[in-house]
DNA sequence: ACCTGAACACCGTTCAAGT
DNA sequence: ACCTGAACACCGTTCAAGT
């Protein structure tokens, strides 16, 4: 007899959904007003669940990487590797708007370590000494977390696309860049990803 | 005899007092009416030369990307990439409060696109196809701007620093991070950066 | 042309009061 | 134990008014 959409609040509840409006609406949308009526509640009321907003954004990190979904182990570290970072960029089409929070708050929590425990127990198991293992790991995820960044909020040094299109691009003084500007958005991203994760590996290969 | 930085105000004299004053109080403090204190006027004038805050974080982007300065050509293909990134990075430490503002806003303007169209062009010249130069640049581009922003921010995946001290790391649960957690904190970031951009550049070795 | 005071519609957060 | 109304100290932004 439980009115629609009314269960009782709980910390959970309050982050997930602010999760799912956060990907609808977008993070500059998400107010604590805003979250709360969507909720059926007013914003007060959510300081019962979560101390302040900043803990809300922490606790959507939590949410987050809480999806992340590594399939079963492979024989072959170098497609080991590539599972797990396929994973985490998937998070990032998952949930674009949310993806971002990783930026300013790298996790307060437990939740994305078990990850690189992981990466790094493969890395080791296909014979890399400590460091490099560790060195080689921060390649790997700078490049993971950088390219799906990318994805979402555009390349950081790139002209974004509008610019591009426009005449405001010169062939005498861009002529690498005009050439390219027909084929960007046409750039398959799923081949792009994985050749440079290719071309990592391949570097870790020669030193292996 | 014009009273000590009462200069008239300008857009550019607006950003540049932005740049600075984010980088010693954080984005976070940067508001209009703050930063209009800081240029002894009232907020409401920076609308004068700015039409709003939106407008100002798109010009400190600007400027901080105007500050990107790459050492004269050498011959060597592969220093000429590494001096491009290193530049880029640079302005990460030059600007932490700044840089990360590349992720919510990239350029909408053409300051960063003379570095690309001379990587793509040093790329071109060393001999690879029009797209694998696309796709290399844009490994490298990923991976230079996920490691700026985790020297500033931290590593998104791995548990932070203080976690990492603590016994909420089990060595049942955690082998390689627990092994690693006392060497993590003297890593040294400037040869940590040089190992990845090696490693991608060794990949890029073999197919060239 | 540039600056300002007053005002508007929002924020996050606290706290005493309700059930 | 959980929710709320009213209030506080802030935001960005508009606009009519001043020089």
């Amino acid at each position: 007899m439980v009115v629609a959409g009314r269960q009782p609040l709980s910390r959970r509840r309050v982050l997930e959904e602010a999760v799912r409006f956060t990907d609808r609406e977008g993070l500059e949308a998400l107010t604590m007003r805003r979250l709360g009526s969507e909720l059926g509640v007013k914003a007060m009321s959510l300081y019962n669940h979560v101390p302040n907003k900043s803990a809300l954004l922490d606790g959507m990190v939590e949410v987050l990487l809480g999806e992340l979904e590594v399939p079963p182990e492979t024989h072959d570290w170098e497609e080991r590797i590539k599972e797990g970072y396929r994973a985490f960029r998937r998070l990032a089409h998952e949930h674009p708007n949310v993806f971002p929070l990783l930026v300013n708050r790298p996790p307060d929590t437990m939740d994305g370590a078990w990850l690189v425990e992981e990466l790094l127990q493969t890395l080791r198991r296909a014979g890399f000494e400590r460091e490099t293992a560790l060195h080689a790991f921060r390649a790997l995820s700078s490049y993971a977390f950088g390219y799906a960044m990318a994805e979402i909020r555009g390349f950081t040094l790139e002209p974004n696309g509008s610019r591009l299109g426009a005449r405001s691009l010169s062939p005498a003084e861009f002529p690498n860049l005009c050439e390219l500007a027909p084929y960007l958005e046409e750039v398959d991203h799923d081949r792009e990803f994985e050749f440079g994760l290719e071309l990592i590996i391949a570097g870790m290969r020669d030193r292996s």
